[in-house]
DNA sequence: TACGGAATTT
DNA sequence: AAATTCCGTA
């Protein structure tokens, strides 16, 4: 039926009815979900799982990556925030306050401004959800391209939109991920291992199957952004309800194929996320179930947590075959130097090696970018001064925490003083977007994040003949890879530096005070709280 | 402008 | 868990 409703709000936000007043545009539907119109041709439709505010989990509200797709896709917001011309899943935040204003209407949060907005987004550098561009104001970036990238590395992703290219029926096995539900718990941990359903797989067809090889590598995720990503699957499955299982419970819905998305009036814009398949029928090939959150090249491939759970172990639920797995491999490999990821995402796969392919990214290259691994627990104060030198330090892992060595590299230039003046010329009603023309931008910019090099795979089904995938710059080449030097031996840690301190710190509640550095250790503890709580 | 620690709140 | 709130530092 038609959904008038031009915005939805998720119904948990206006809950609260005291505050209703102050959450006026909603709407609500009765699941809640949301769905926008295209409102003079000019709407976007996400997936429904990007509305779905309920039922996170840990945060019973809406949460702000989610809110922020929201105005994304909403031409009357565009003045506010937009989709940046050039980066795939880019988007700038054209009036911060504006912006702060309506996160703190949604949240109810009247004190909310962009400086503590802009917190919560930091917030999301760790769980990968989000990276800023430097050296562009309130320029932020998803980091669904990793997802979309190497997992549909037959996607191309041209001006003009993505492409399905040749749009094999049955992706390549990247496509084959499910992302079943993890229990929404456990925290660590656990990852079952029927994540990757044969089942799904088989709908995949085409050769799946046999494998004998497959060597079910999967990895356990269980990295926040899995459960972020889980979430987004769990959302969108228990919309469509097609689901099998019940909407209620997501707990054992292993089939969530990655959703299709169909819908009417996708995104056009090329640069969102959500671009479309132009093809109406065929719509499907390209969904990209991107959960922005999705890390998922950290995500899948990921440490594995528990110890107990051999990323092979599961063999019997997904499959890859070597070869296939081999690009991935590669195509994570250049996700994590394209996004200072840290290597530390790579899952020590015992057969496996993942070689040197024709991975854009060389060493040169890499020495370009940096490997951003957690700083160490010193906090800000090592931050910088590691830069220096990028070297790569070696140093020797501590016990705890293995001090990855952190690469830093400068933001090459920034520019981009930005379009903030130019907001409000806006424009555009034309819908499909457009408005900027000509950001240009790309190329120069320093690329601290570059776009992504798209993996090369090899043999990639894909005919995609014509494009160039955006990201890849061709890069010099060669020198063969030659990590510096980290081949991995820090890997083994089993999760991302900082949350392992994290936890470390968050065990013992004592723990947490000073000691850590010192900065810390001026702070009392005392005030703040207190006047937090005063003035709540 | 940005980053991120710490304490709190939801 | 996901913010929110403060705030020092760069």
């Amino acid at each position: 039926m038609m959904l008038k409703a031009t915005h939805l709000v998720p119904r948990s936000l206006c809950l609260l009815g005291a505050f209703s007043s102050a959450c006026r545009r909603v709407k609500m539907k009765a699941g809640c979900s949301i769905v926008e119109k295209p409102e003079g041709g000019g709407g976007y439709q996400f997936p429904d799982w990007a509305y779905k505010t309920e039922s996170s989990p840990g945060s019973r509200q809406i949460q702000l990556w989610h809110f922020i797709l929201e105005l994304l896709q909403k031409e009357e917001f565009r003045h506010v925030i937009a989709w940046q011309q050039g980066e795939y899943g880019e988007f700038v935040i054209k009036d911060p306050d504006e912006v702060a204003r309506l996160w703190g209407r949604r949240k109810c949060k009247p004190q909310m401004n962009y400086d503590k907005l802009s917190r919560a987004l930091r917030y999301y550098y760790n769980k990968r959800i989000l990276h800023k561009t430097k050296g562009k104001r309130f320029t932020y970036k998803f980091n669904f391209n990793k997802l979309v990238m190497p997992n549909y590395p037959f996607i191309n992703i041209r001006s003009s939109g993505v492409v399905p290219q040749s749009a094999p029926p049955v992706p390549t096995a990247s496509s084959r991920f499910h992302f079943p539900p993890l229990d929404t718990h456990s925290p660590t941990g656990d990852v079952q291992p029927g994540r990757f359903s044969a089942g799904s797989l088989a709908a995949s067809g085409q050769e799946s199957g046999n494998g004998a090889e497959r060597k079910a590598e999967l990895p356990e995720l269980d990295d926040g952004s899995a459960a972020d990503w889980r979430r987004g699957v769990d959302l969108l499955s228990s919309r469509s309800a097609v689901g099998a299982g019940g909407i209620g419970h997501q707990k054992r819905k292993p089939d969530i194929m990655l959703p299709l998305f169909t819908r009417p009036g996708m995104y056009p814009d090329p640069h969102s996320p959500f671009a479309v398949s132009p093809l109406p029928g065929r719509g499907g090939v390209l969904n990209v179930p991107i959960s922005p959150a999705l890390s998922l090249t950290p995500t899948i491939f990921s440490y594995s947590p528990s110890p107990g759970l051999s990323p092979f172990a599961g063999s019997g639920c997904f499959s890859f075959n070597p070869e296939e797995m081999k690009h991935y491999l590669h195509s994570q490999a250049c996700s994590v130097f394209n996004y200072h990821l840290s290597p530390r995402t790579f899952p020590r796969y015992p057969g496996l090696v993942v070689p040197p392919l024709q991975c854009q990214m060389h060493p040169e290259e890499s020495a370009q970018f940096s490997i951003k691994l957690q700083p160490p627990p010193a906090g800000r104060k090592n931050r910088e001064r590691v830069e220096s030198s990028e070297e790569s330090a070696p140093v020797p892992a501590p016990p705890v925490a293995p001090v990855p060595p952190r690469i830093k590299v400068e933001p090459a230039s920034d520019k981009d003083p930005e379009s903030l003046g130019q907001l409000a010329r806006e424009e555009e009603r034309s819908q499909e977007e457009g408005p900027v023309p000509g950001r240009t931008t790309e190329e120069e910019k320093g690329t601290l994040f570059a776009r992504p090099a798209v993996p090369v795979w090899p043999s990639a089904p894909v005919g995609t003949p014509s494009e160039e995938p955006l990201e890849v710059a061709e890069d010099s080449e060669d020198r063969p890879g030659r990590e510096p030097n980290a081949p991995e031996k820090k890997e083994d840690a089993l999760m991302p530096p900082k949350l392992r301190l994290k936890r470390r710190w968050n065990d013992g509640p004592g723990a947490r005070q000073p000691s850590k550095n010192g900065a810390a250790l001026w702070r009392g503890p005392g005030p703040r709280g207190l006047a937090a709580a005063a003035d709540a």
